[in-house]
DNA sequence: ATATTTTTTTAGACAAATCTAAAAATATTT
DNA sequence: AAATATTTTTAGATTTGTCTAAAAAAATAT
């Protein structure tokens, strides 16, 4: 499996979250930052090896083998960033590049060895889940901070948006996984809530509130 | 620099220190299993760039720039194998092929920050010394087991070979780093040898005893 | 239902790194 | 010093993953 076929199952796999229904051509152009043509001289290949369901037109879904191959490469990305943060010291808005090198190395011993030295972890820096070596993933009930009714007391658990712009403004914010926070006010007209937060108040826009999952 | 790249430096520096007066494009291609026709190309290329110095049928030899870049791909590797014993647990014998991966990865911090955690360390599981952030390397006086005239008591400090086959030839016999050894007798028609060896006689080949570094 | 727009695919080209086969240069032997 | 052998380079082809431009299919709008 070469590391552009890695790139591409891996897009589809979190593209198809999004979309159980079949993955366009464009959506997994616009992830890799490629054309569209390139994108389909791909998916005849992974069609080949029997990793997707691709038919000309009808867009791409994962097989069990492409599905489960893809959840080890998100495993591997994961645990990396645990890694990277637990024992080297980065930062959660540094990790995401470095990890998307390492989740490319080829060993199984390495990254199950690694899963043991990090003590197991099931989610990583930006709270999301990390695959097993079966490529079993728990999932926990969170919501979005966009979907939490006024007075309700809630903790952050995660990211949706991992980009660093997005990481640094919570890093700004002293916002972090586990930071408590309580819904105190929400404008119909544009959705801004304000909220507490360590005994202030914030004002958040809603395109952070559909970014900051929370539990 | 591409991978292709990094290994061909890396390769003319560890050919550069057996052959001084400059290395040869078949000696470079049988290390990198490839074909001498690939070589030359890559040749021009490295040239190009200033890494190496190269006039057709004369051989090469690493420039400055190059050498530097050499010794900081040797750096990672040897850092990546101390990471993959001291903190995975893998075995001397089961380190280099990940490394080999492993010393491709981009990033200045993550390699300086792996430094960090493994408390600078000044050699790798094999004895090789790893070069410094600036590409310093501490040389220590050591001789082959070959070298050593009867009588002497030393201790291994490096092996010269780091294939599979002699590494685990020296498990099996409980040789590793600090294992002393004294020297009882050289048989002068094939330099076969008598060593002592926790309590014991152990008989080793001239081949061996031409690959296990002691002081 | 037809026209228009958007999406997807095809056809053909390109760059990087490799290969084979043949030619050129160098080294070795007689 | 000439003949032979070895090493190195060149020329041209191949593979992988990408690209552009144009054609084909599907979706949307009139």
């Amino acid at each position: 499996m070469t590391t552009s076929e890695e790139n591409y199952l891996k897009v589809i796999y979190h593209l198809s979250n999004l979309s159980p229904k079949g993955v366009n051509t464009n959506a997994i152009a616009a992830m890799l930052d490629t054309k569209a043509s390139s994108v389909t001289d791909m998916l005849k290949k992974l069609s080949e090896k029997d990793w997707i369901h691709y038919q000309k037109y009808q867009g791409v879904s994962l097989t069990d083998k492409g599905k489960f191959n893809a959840k080890i490469i998100v495993r591997k990305h994961r645990l990396w960033e645990v890694f990277l943060v637990e024992k080297l010291g980065f930062a959660w808005d540094e990790v995401h590049e470095v990890a998307e090198e390492l989740e490319h190395i080829k060993s199984e011993k390495l990254i199950n060895q690694l899963d043991q030295f990090l003590n197991f972890p099931s989610f990583d820096p930006h709270g999301d889940p990390i695959p097993n070596a079966k490529g079993e993933i728990i999932k926990i009930e969170k919501q979005l901070v966009s979907e939490i009714e006024v007075g309700r007391t809630i903790t952050c658990v995660g990211v949706k948006d991992t980009s660093v712009d997005f990481l640094q403004y919570l890093n700004k914010q002293n916002i972090s996984l586990g930071t408590k926070m309580k819904v105190l006010e929400k404008e119909p007209f544009d959705g801004t809530l304000k909220i507490e937060i360590n005994n202030s108040v914030l004002v958040i826009s809603d395109k952070i509130a559909n970014n900051l999952y929370v539990k």
